[in-house]
DNA sequence: CGAAGGCTTGATAGACCTCAAACACAGTGG
DNA sequence: CCACTGTGTTTGAGGTCTATCAAGCCTTCG
């Protein structure tokens, strides 16, 4: 069984093995899951805040969000999510959703019944580590944004999220070098970053004209990817990825 | 054998049975783990950014911060950890500390060599569950001070983070239901909180002259708890306690 | 009693927000 | 084929929250 050419059609294995060493057993048996895609339209709620899931949702394509509306109406997005992540894996532990989670685009999601996963996990304790650790990643992306929000200005903060987003999409095979698919609008983008939308535009202005980025039409060019990282005081070390 | 009369022993017994069901069995496992004392100073750190540590700190008594200093030399606090919390439990899965954990007061720490705890979830699910679900809830506080930084005043938020600790302590029993002490300084509240010193005074005034808080000298009270929640926007399910 | 750390206050500045409107572009329908 | 609509982007002006700088004050402790 070559599990390389099983990469592109379960993203999942992909980004465990970005994560974590696995065996062929394990990964075999991950292939084994039993899936049901569905296919959710931009902007629709894939879980709610509030419900109790009986499933987790893995992400097969598209782009997805984690946000949580203010009694005040404001939003704040906490992650964003691409193929290979499954977003609500927290809902195996805890029972109900504190939070939203959304399609940003049209994107395809496979549901795996918390029942699957946990029979899984108990026969693979290499799998249950393994997915451990991606919600403790989770936490790390949690963490830098927090860094990002408290302490780093505006433009350091949209500069870090890009760098973030290219080398998440890099270990999932869904980015070149220097550049990568950003279908997200730049209200979006400050509702993640805690920034209105005027400013974003204006902060996306600067590192356009800096020449640190092209962007148009939801295409992102990275012409120097060190300076930008460099512009967004970014580290990936905190994504733990396994090289 | 009384459970209950070890809670106050073990504050580890006394966290984790707020947050999930044990059974005896299980119980009388984590009272079995071998400990080691460390007493830690003010100010000094427990675990390094870089560290790749081999065992877990588990607080016994203190107060202690998770935080990250920035290449320009401001630090974001990520955290706050009481007696019961093992702050460093990521370091099971996550090999190298992409952050710092220190003691803000004098601080009794037990140390737990990541074998024992191995060990310990091997042989106990119901516990590796519980402390997977522990890690989760400390990603859930983190996704609510992102919401905080990104989407609250100054004055939300510190309103905020009072009640969080208000109903934390109060879990393991170190918090009536007005009040506790707060061994922070109005410096390290800032860096917690994505503000300045001088504003975290300013504000804190504001709080006290509505009357929503006594402070002084480390010690809070709380007179109308609801009043403050409502001024914080903080709604306790966050934290995933059991009832 | 002096030193040190923390708290408080005042004045000024800047990053970012809000409001409001114009512009660009893709999809729709007649 | 061209108005029409909707969503997203861009621009301008004014305002505010919060930071920074600088200093004085208070308490604790050796």
């Amino acid at each position: 069984m070559n599990f390389a050419m099983h990469k592109q059609a379960n993203p999942l294995l992909w980004k465990l093995d970005s994560i974590a060493v696995l065996s062929d057993e394990e990964k075999q048996a991950l292939l084994d899951l039993p899936l049901t895609v569905k296919v959710f339209e931009a902007d629709s709620d894939i879980v709610r805040d509030g419900d109790r899931p009986t499933e987790c949702c893995l992400v097969l394509s598209g782009f997805v969000c984690r946000y949580k509306i203010l009694p005040e109406g404001k939003r704040q997005i906490m992650g964003f999510y691409i193929p290979g992540d499954i977003p609500d894996l927290q809902s195996l532990h805890l029972n109900v959703m504190d939070h939203s989670i959304s399609a940003l685009v049209t994107s395809s999601i496979a549901l795996i019944p918390h029942e699957s996963l946990r029979h899984l996990l108990e026969r693979h304790p290499g799998l249950a580590a393994a997915l451990w650790r991606d919600t403790l990643i989770d936490a790390a992306m949690f963490r830098e944004w927090m860094i990002g929000m408290g302490r780093r200005s505006a433009y350091q903060r949209i500069a870090h999220l890009l760098c973030e987003l290219q080398v998440r999409l890099k270990a999932v095979g869904l980015a070149v070098r220097n550049g990568y698919d950003l279908p997200v609008t730049q209200n979006e983008l400050g509702d993640a970053l805690g920034l209105s939308t005027v400013h974003v535009n204006r902060v996306l202005q600067d590192l356009r004209s800096e020449g640190l980025i092209v962007l148009h039409g939801g295409t992102l060019h990275i012409p120097d990817l060190e300076e930008l990282q460099a512009a967004g005081d970014f580290d990936p070390s905190y994504l733990h990825l396994k090289r």
